[in-house]
RNA sequence: GCGCCCGUAGCUCAGAAGGAUAGAGCGACGGUUUCCUAAACCGUAGGCCAGAGGUUCGAAUCCUCUCGGGCGCACCA
């Protein structure tokens, strides 16, 4: 039990040449494993006091002594050498103080040589990870509240990728099930104007007698079916029987389907597109048909099912959660039976190591039972799928709802940031040459930002003044900090070199820095290993800010020609660490804004 | 009713598998631009970490209960 605490632990801090030397240091004087002496390590809260801390409380248990005497005793026995250059007692804490000259050296060397890798690993090397984002319903817009999947999703597809995983981004379409059914109906109901065609062959249509089918007028049409099927009561039925058509694979039925998945393509790749988030299956539900009656026999055979009010499920009572159902009265599919098909087809198909579904927190239960019937299977892999749910998105209004019509359309959004983007530069940096693409870069940037500064699990209140704020702890901020750094590596000219006195970096700020920097490769992991990106971008909001307080106090292009030099490599290693967490989380890095 | 999640400054949130004094941003108030981009920086104010017990050397962090909020609970996804 104690030992897997350690193993744990000793991920945390990842070894370096510094917790090497302090535990050869430790080894003689403490009879513990070099690994337990490790796992014991931990960062001081305030640099001053040191760089590394061995808190004695777990010592002077074994030792049946006073942790204040043994850090003590210790700081007296252990001698500094060239790493480790001064060891300090501070209450039951023993304080290593690292060479900064050699700590600098170390960093700056190491991001200067690997650049835009820096903060990358082989962790990851021949294992593969579905992650499986986005996955909106067809025939609806894309609202705010599809945002936040996709953002989140493309991150961790990205913080995979940088720890060297082959990453598959499925984007799960939602363009089955019974909404479908409902959808034809009111074509046929209150649509008949409508040209229901296939866009390939669209051309040959007389199209000036007929109006071209949109995303909107799904959704008008989508919101009458349900203010009509309030009174009509024969609508829903209608609407089951036409979605049996469909699965039956009804020719009309398929037809118009069709057309409602390709309409909505054009729209969902112009959104992808502009936040710059990509695919590689864009295998939705329906992918699944053929396969599902092959899944639900595997099921039945396992002697998990049951008839139960005439519908086909597993029972899960036993671990208390309702029944998963399978097939319908009708004999219908619902999502819980695609998705299983759907996980059972992608351990076929790519051997994934890992499995991660980005979806609301909403879902939870549906996971937990779907996976539950994934173990009962016998499929031992389910232990290595995971449900990165996240908070909802309301509004002061309530709980947004497609079916009421009342949603703010994910284009208009970004749109709305772009032009204030655009406003700002107007004021700002007027002569700037290409402000369309920094506008585009910057406004879009706060967007996908402001869904990654905060951890998944809480809820967001959709605010316009909060997601268009472009100060404080923002993308735009970092973004900005990017392009301070640029400016100055513009006005420095000459080319960057690791060959500088290292001795002279010695501020404070520049000592936090370089932690910072160093730090950032264990953030990514960290960041991935939780499914949570904001891990990311919270560290580079603290580098950003410590850099910001620097710029301030310190002069980077002084005449001091050597110190210059040094402090010009510094600040070339945060520009690049910036450039490359940004660009995990989706964000671009404009050298000017 | 049952289950899951959340509760830290006025607001929005950080808080490294329990550690040294609880941190930002926004908002408020007051400062900084002949000086590398003021989308920045500095200062002031603001806290019984929802509450109560427990675990231990030590708890915002782990356990139990209470209160408050969110979500979910059979043919939608």
């Amino acid at each position: 039990m104690e030992d897997e605490v350690y193993l744990f632990h000793q991920f945390l801090y990842p070894m370096n040449l510094f917790i090497n030397k302090i535990i050869n240091l430790l080894e003689s004087e403490i009879s513990l494993p070099p690994d337990k002496i490790g796992a014991l390590l931990e960062q001081p809260p305030d640099n001053k006091m040191g760089d590394y801390a061995l808190p004695c409380f777990s010592i002077a248990k074994q030792l049946r002594k006073n942790p204040q005497d043994i850090a003590a005793e210790l700081s007296q026995k252990l001698v500094p050498n060239d790493t480790i250059v001064q060891i300090t007692a501070t209450g039951p804490y023993l304080n290593f103080h690292v060479a900064k000259p050699l700590l600098f050296r170390t960093v700056l060397e190491e991001i200067a040589s690997t650049g835009a890798s820096y903060g990358n690993s082989l962790i990851g090397k021949d294992k593969t990870i579905i992650i499986d984002y986005s996955s909106p319903n067809i025939a609806k817009h894309l609202a705010v509240h599809h945002l936040r999947s996709a953002v989140i999703g493309n991150a961790i597809y990205n913080l995979f990728k940088a720890l060297g995983y082959r990453c598959i981004g499925i984007n799960h379409l939602g363009d089955w099930g019974t909404q479908f059914g409902q959808l034809i109906v009111a074509l046929k109901r209150w649509g008949s104007n409508f040209a229901i065609t296939s866009k390939r062959n669209s051309f040959e249509e007389d199209s000036t007698k007929q109006e071209t089918l949109t995303v909107n007028k799904l959704n008008e049409l989508y919101v009458t079916f349900h203010k009509e099927a309030k009174t009509d009561k024969n609508l829903e039925e209608e609407a089951r029987e036409w979605f049996k058509k469909l699965e039956d694979g009804d020719n009309e039925a398929k037809e118009t389907w069709q057309h409602f998945k390709e309409i909505s393509m054009l729209e969902f790749d112009r959104v992808y597109k502009r936040l710059g988030i990509t695919f590689d299956s864009y295998a939705g539900e329906s992918f699944y048909n053929e396969m599902l009656d092959d899944t639900v026999k595997r099921i039945k055979d396992s002697g998990l099912t049951e008839i139960s009010e005439d519908a086909l499920v597993v029972n899960l009572e036993k671990f208390n959660m309702p029944p998963c159902i399978l097939r319908k009265r009708d004999e219908a599919s619902l999502y819980a039976t695609r998705d299983i098909c759907a996980a059972e087809y992608r351990k076929r198909e790519y051997h994934f190591d890992k499995m991660v579904y980005v979806v609301g927190s909403e879902q939870r239960l549906h996971f937990r039972q779907f996976f539950k019937v994934l173990e009962q299977m016998g499929y031992e892999w389910v232990d290595t799928c995971a449900h990165a749910d996240f908070g909802l998105v309301k509004f002061k209004q309530g709980k947004m709802s497609t079916r009421e019509g009342k949603v703010i359309l994910l284009e208009d959004l970004l749109e709305e940031s772009y032009k204030i983007a655009r406003e700002i530069i107007e004021e700002k940096n007027p002569d700037l040459e290409n402000r369309e693409e920094v506008a585009e870069n910057v406004g879009i940037g706060a967007i996908i930002f402001s869904e990654l500064c905060t951890k998944r699990v809480k809820d967001v209140l959709f605010d316009w003044d909060v997601i268009l704020n472009f100060d404080g702890e923002t993308g735009p901020y970092v973004q900005y900090t990017h392009a301070r750094m640029c400016s100055i590596l513009r006005k420095y000219g000459e080319s960057v070199t690791t060959s500088v006195d290292y001795n002279l970096l010695k501020e404070d700020d520049e000592i936090v820095l370089i932690k910072q920097l160093e730090g950032f490769p264990f953030a990514i992991s960290r960041a991935a290993d939780n499914y949570e990106p904001s891990i990311l971008s919270n560290h580079l909001l603290d580098l950003c800010s410590t850099f910001n307080r620097y710029y301030q106090h310190h002069r980077i292009l002084t005449d001091d020609n050597e110190l210059r030099k040094a402090r010009i490599l510094l600040i070339d290693a945060i520009r690049q660490v910036i450039q490359n967490g940004l660009s995990i989380l989706g964000l671009k890095s404009p050298e000017r804004m």
